[in-house]
RNA sequence: GGGAGCUUAGCUCAGCUGGGAGAGCAUCUGCCUUACAAGCAGGGGGUCACAGGUUCGAGCCCUGUAGUUCCCACCA
C-alpha cells in the first residue's frame, strides 16, 4: 500500500492494484458464521456472451453498494456470482462462427458441436465476470456459479422430475411461437409485438352451392393455404343462413365448412374470419371447439412444405406474393387495404415469429402461480418501488402454460427418454436401460432443452447447493435482495419466484430492488444496433471507476430510468478530486506528527459541531439504505464532505494548525477521525478511493471494507455546538456576500462591529470572522453608534462594516430597502398564519412555535433594517 | 382495449410519512486566499404541466384534462 498520496488524482493509478490487495486479502469471501448475521445477494447471471454495458454497471454497482455497506456492518455479507449459458445467444453465436467456416450443426453432430460450446464458453465465458471486476465488484468469486455446471444441472433435473412427476409437466400438442431463423419454439414473454406496416387482402371465399360467397380479411393470405373452416359470429343476422354449409376455399379447392363461434366479432370487419388452426393460436382454440383438422403448411425455417401443394419450397413471403398473385387472376381478391399492424418478433433475433403447431414440454402455470402470488401478497417478498408489484399480480393472474422445450443443443437437455417400442415416456435424472412397461431397451433421449430461463429461475437456492441441505443453504437462503431491471420481472424475477416457492416452500428473497435502464444523452435507450451504447469500460479509462459508481448511484431513484451524461461523471470525478485534495491537506498537517485517530477529551465548539454533523449524517444514511434510497444517501455524504468538512472545517482548522499546542494537535485528532468516518460513510459508493485513502491514515484494521460502518451516537451529538457554529457561518456568510455586492477585494479587510447577545459566541469565531470573511478584528457589544457603515442583519447579529469611502450611500439605501421589502413581505406570511384561527387551531405546536419564533426574528430584523435606514438618511 | 410512470431553474434530475423549493451542469461577477482552477467566494434564474377538490396549510393527497414515455393484451 501506498504510504503518500499522489500529487494529483489518479484512479487508473491505484484501481487495479487495490482489487488485487482485496482478492489476495479474500476479503469477499462470505463464511458461514452463527455469530454474524447473514446478508445474502444473488447476482443475476449475466450472459456468457456478454459484454459489459451501462445496465450490468448500474445493477452491479447497485449490488456492491448493498452489500458492501451490510457487510461493514457486521453481517457475514454473500454476494453470489455467476453467468448464465443463454442457449440461444451462445447456439447463435457457434453456429455463426461455425457457418463461416462452412459447417453446419448437422455436419458435426450434437457431441462434437456441444464440445465446441465448452471450448467457446472455457474461452470467453469469463470475460463478462473480468469486466465486472473493473468495477470493484465485491463477489465472493470463490462461489461462482454457471447455469450449466454440475450442480446446477442437477438442480434443474431434480425440478423437471419433481414437477413431471406432480404433472404440471406435460408434453402436448399445442400453438406456440416459432421463430424460423433460431429454428426453436420460445415462450411468449420471449415475444416481442413490434408495428409494422402490412395489408389487409380482402378475399372472397364462394359458398359451395354456389348460392353466393362470404368476404373476409386476412393479413397473411399464405396461411390460406391450411385454412379448415371460415367462422362467424353466432348471433350474426347476415351470415345466420350460412352456419353449417361449406366455401370452397380458392386456389386449393378444398371444401371446408363455416362454423359459428363467439370469438368472432361481429363489428369488426365483414365479420366472417378464416380458420387456420396450425397456424393462430386464436384459431387453434376454435378448431378445438369445431373439431377441425390441423394443417400445418410450413416447415422449420418457415420454407412451404408439402402440404402447400404447389407453393412447396417457397419462403412464407414469396409464397404470399404468389399466393395474391393467383387470388388475384382467380378473381378471389376484392382489394388491397394498408395497415399498420404488432406483429410478433423474436426477442434475439426479430425475425417474425410463426405461430404453429408443434408437440413441446410445458409447465402448467396455474397451480404453481397461486403461491407465488400469495408470496407477494402477504409481503414475505416486497418490490421496490412498490408499484411494480401491480405488474407482477397482472402477470401472475394472467399466465398461460410456459412452454419450455427449445430445438436447440446448448442448453439442459431434457431427461426423458421415449421408448421405440410401446411409446412409454420415461422421465429420469440418470439414463435408463429397459422401459419399465415393455422391457424394451430401445429407449431414445428427447432432443430438446430447456428453456434458459428454466435453471435461472432455480439460481437462488441451486446456486447454495439445493437440492442438498448444505450448510450455505441453510445459513443464506433465503436471500435478501434482489437487485434487477424492470425489464426481466417477467422473464426471471416471477419465474424465480414460483420456483422457490414450489420447491424451496420459501420466498426466494424478500426484496426485489428494481432500477430502470440507463440512456444515452438523448434519452434514447441505449443499443447496439443503433450504435449508441456507451462503454463503462472506456468511462472507467477515463474518470475511474468510482467516478462511474457515484455517477450511477447519484440521481437515480428505484425504478425509474436515468440518462447518461458524461459532464455528470466528470463531476463525480471532480468530486473524487476533492476528496483527494482533502486528504492531502490532512497528511500535510499530519504527516511530521503523531497523530492518534481517536477523538481528544477537549473539544472545541466547531469539533464538536463537525462530529456531532457527521454523526447526524451518519445517521440518515443508515435510515436511507434502509429504505433502498441510495441516491439519497450519497447525495448526503457528498454535500457533508464538501459543504461541510471541505469548505469549512478545514478552514476552521487552519488558524489553529499554525499553533504548537494542544490545540493544534487536538484539530489534527479531530481532522484524521472525521476523514475516516466520510470515507467509511462512503466506501460502498466509491470503494477504490476511499480504500486508497484510508490506508494512508492512521487506522487500525486490514482493511476499510471491514471497518466499521459508522453509526449514530447519541453522546456525539452537539446540539449546541451547532446552533452556535451556525451563528458564526450565518456571519461570516453574510459579510462575505456584502463585500462581494459592494466589490470590495478581498486584499483589503475591514474591522466588523457585531451588536449580538451572543457574546460568548461570536467570541469564539472571531478568529474565523477574521479569517474567512476578510475582517482585521472583530469588535462585540450590544450597539454601536456608527456613521456611514454598512450594515448586515442575520438571525443573531447586527454587524457593521465601516467602509465610508466604499459606501455608496444611495446604492445602500436601496439595498436595505429591498431588503426591507422582502422581510415584511415574509413577516405578513407569519403573521398571516398566527392571525389564522384554523391554523392557530390545529397545526401541530411546534409548527405553531416555529412561526412564532420566525415571526419574532422577523420584527426584529426589521427594526433593525430600519435603524440602518434612519442612520443613512 | 387495460395498466403504469413522467411533466419542478436554460439543460439533466433529486425532493423520504403534507409544515417556508434543492443539486450538478450552464450562465454572470470577483479571486492563482500555500489541499484542490477538476478549485474558492458571491449572484441571477422556478405560477413545481393545466383545472378543480380535500386541508389551518399542497410540488407532495384526491378527481379530471393535456402532453410524453413505457408495459401488458392483441382484432382476423
Amino acid at each position: 500500500m501506498a504510504k503518500e498520496l499522489a500529487k494529483s488524482y489518479d484512479p487508473s493509478e491505484f484501481e487495479d492494484r487495490i482489487y488485487d490487495f482485496w482478492l489476495k486479502g479474500n476479503y469477499f469471501h462470505a463464511k458461514v458464521d452463527e455469530d454474524k448475521k447473514p446478508y445474502t445477494i444473488v447476482m443475476p447471471p449475466p450472459n456468457i456472451t456478454g459484454q459489459l454495458h451501462m445496465g450490468h454497471a448500474l445493477d452491479e454497482t447497485l449490488q456492491d453498494i448493498l452489500i458492501r455497506w451490510r457487510r461493514m456492518q457486521g453481517y457475514s455479507a454473500l454476494w453470489l456470482p455467476g453467468t448464465d449459458h443463454a442457449s440461444i445467444a451462445t447456439e447463435a453465436k457457434i453456429v455463426e462462427a461455425m457457418r463461416k467456416e462452412g459447417i453446419t450443426k448437422e455436419d458435426l453432430g450434437r457431441e462434437k458441436f456441444l464440445e465446441r460450446a465448452w471450448e467457446w464458453k472455457k474461452e470467453y465465458g469469463g470475460r463478462i465476470t473480468d469486466q465486472l471486476k473493473k468495477l470493484g465488484s465485491s463477489c465472493d468469486w470463490e462461489r461462482e456459479r454457471f447455469t450449466m455446471d454440475e450442480g446446477c444441472s442437477k438442480a434443474v433435473k431434480e425440478v423437471f422430475i419433481k414437477l413431471y412427476e406432480k404433472g404440471l409437466i406435460y408434453r402436448g400438442e399445442r400453438i406456440i411461437n416459432w421463430c424460423p431463423h433460431c429454428c426453436t419454439s420460445i415462450s411468449d414473454a420471449e415475444v416481442d409485438f413490434a408495428e409494422q406496416e402490412g395489408s389487409f387482402w380482402h378475399l372472397r371465399y364462394p359458398l359451395t352451392d354456389g348460392s353466393g360467397y362470404v368476404e373476409l380479411a386476412t393479413t397473411r393470405p399464405e396461411t390460406l393455404l391450411g385454412d379448415t373452416a371460415v367462422a362467424v359470429h353466432p348471433d350474426d343476422e347476415r351470415y345466420k343462413d350460412f352456419v353449417g354449409k361449406t366455401v370452397t376455399l380458392p386456389i386449393v379447392g378444398r371444401e371446408i365448412p363455416v362454423v359459428a363461434d363467439e370469438y368472432v366479432e361481429q363489428d369488426f370487419g365483414t365479420g366472417v374470419v378464416k380458420i387456420t388452426p396450425a397456424h393462430d393460436p386464436n384459431d387453434f382454440e376454435v378448431g378445438l371447439r369445431h373439431n377441425l383438422p390441423v394443417i400445418n403448411v410450413m416447415d422449420d425455417t418457415a420454407v412451404m412444405n408439402e402440404n402447400a401443394g404447389k407453393y412447396q419450397g417457397m419462403d412464407r413471403y414469396e409464397c404470399r406474393k404468389a399466393i395474391v398473385k393467383d387470388l388475384e387472376e382467380g378473381g378471389f381478391l376484392v382489394k388491397i387495404e394498408p395497415i399498420k399492424h404488432n406483429v410478433g418478433t423474436c426477442y434475439r433475433c426479430k425475425t417474425t415469429v410463426e405461430p404453429r403447431v408443434s408437440k413441446q414440454w410445458f409447465v402448467k402455470m396455474e397451480p404453481l402461480a397461486k403461491p407465488a402470488i400469495e408470496c407477494v401478497k402477504t409481503g414475505k417478498t416486497k418490490f421496490i418501488p412498490e408499484r411494480f408489484e401491480k405488474v407482477y399480480f397482472h402477470w401472475m393472474e394472467n399466465i398461460k402454460d410456459w412452454c419450455i422445450s427449445r430445438q436447440l443443443w446448448w442448453g439442459h437437455r431434457i431427461p426423458a427418454w421415449y421408448c421405440q417400442d410401446c411409446g412409454e415416456i420415461i422421465v429420469s435424472a440418470d439414463t435408463p436401460h429397459t422401459c419399465p412397461k415393455c422391457n424394451s431397451t430401445n429407449l431414445k433421449q428427447d432432443e430438446d432443452t430447456l428453456d434458459t430461463w428454466f435453471s435461472s429461475a432455480l439460481w437462488p437456492f441451486s446456486t447454495l447447493g439445493w437440492p442438498e441441505k448444505t450448510k450455505e443453504l441453510e445459513y443464506f437462503y433465503p436471500t435478501n435482495t434482489l437487485v434487477t431491471g424492470y425489464d426481466i420481472i417477467f422473464f426471471w424475477v416471477a419465474r424465480m419466484i414460483f420456483s422457490a416457492c414450489e420447491h424451496t416452500e420459501s420466498q426466494p428473497f424478500d426484496t426485489v430492488f428494481i432500477h430502470g435502464i440507463v440512456r444515452d444523452e438523448k434519452g434514447i435507450k441505449m443499443s447496439k444496433s443503433l450504435g449508441n451504447g456507451i462503454d463503462p469500460l472506456e468511462i472507467i479509462k477515463m474518470y475511474g471507476a468510482d467516478a462511474l459508481r457515484l455517477f450511477l448511484a447519484t440521481g437515480n431513484s428505484p425504478g425509474n430510468d436515468m440518462r447518461f451524461s458524461d459532464k455528470k461523471v466528470e463531476s463525480c470525478r471532480n468530486f473524487a478530486n476533492k476528496l483527494w485534495n482533502a486528504s492531502r491537506f490532512v497528511h500535510m498537517n499530519i504527516d511530521d506528527y503523531d497523530v492518534k485517530n481517536q477523538l481528544p477529551d477537549d473539544l472545541t465548539t466547531e469539533d464538536k459541531w463537525i462530529i456531532s454533523t457527521i454523526n447526524n449524517v451518519a445517521k440518515e444514511i443508515n435510515e436511507n439504505l434502509d429504505k433502498f434510497e441510495l441516491g439519497i444517501a450519497v447525495q448526503k455524504i457528498y454535500d457533508f464532505t464538501w459543504d461541510y468538512y471541505c469548505d469549512w472545517y478545514i478552514e476552521f482548522t487552519k488558524p489553529r494548525l499554525q499553533g504548537k499546542g494542544k490545540d493544534a494537535e487536538n484539530a489534527r485528532q479531530v481532522l484524521v477521525w472525521v476523514l475516516d468516518q466520510t470515507l467509511r460513510l462512503l466506501h460502498p459508493f466509491m470503494p477504490y478511493i476511499t480504500e486508497e485513502i484510508w490506508q494512508t491514515i492512521p487506522h487500525t484494521g486490514e482493511t476499510i471494507m471491514l471497518a466499521k460502518y459508522p453509526e449514530y451516537k447519541e453522546e456525539l451529538n452537539f446540539a449546541d455546538s451547532t446552533a452556535q457554529m451556525e451563528k458564526i457561518i450565518e456571519a461570516i456568510k453574510a459579510i462575505r456576500n456584502r463585500r462581494q455586492e459592494m466589490n470590495v477585494p478581498p486584499s483589503k479587510k475591514a474591522k466588523i462591529y457585531i451588536a449580538t447577545e451572543f457574546k460568548d459566541t461570536f467570541k469564539q469565531g472571531e478568529k474565523f470572522i477574521c479569517k474567512m470573511a476578510s475582517a482585521s478584528g472583530v469588535e462585540l457589544g450590544d450597539s454601536f453608534n456608527l456613521e456611514g457603515a454598512v450594515t448586515i442583519v442575520t438571525g443573531s447579529a447586527k454587524i457593521y462594516i465601516p467602509m465610508d469611502e466604499l459606501v455608496d450611500k444611495k446604492a445602500e439605501l436601496e439595498r436595505l430597502n429591498k431588503e426591507l421589502a422582502q422581510v415584511e413581505k415574509r413577516l405578513a406570511q407569519s403573521e398571516g398564519k398566527l392571525n389564522n384561527q384554523g391554523f392557530v387551531s390545529k397545526a401541530p405546536a411546534d409548527v405553531i412555535e416555529k412561526v412564532k419564533g420566525q415571526a419574532e426574528k422577523e420584527r426584529e430584523k426589521i427594526a433593525l433594517i430600519k435603524a440602518a435606514i434612519e442612520a443613512l438618511n
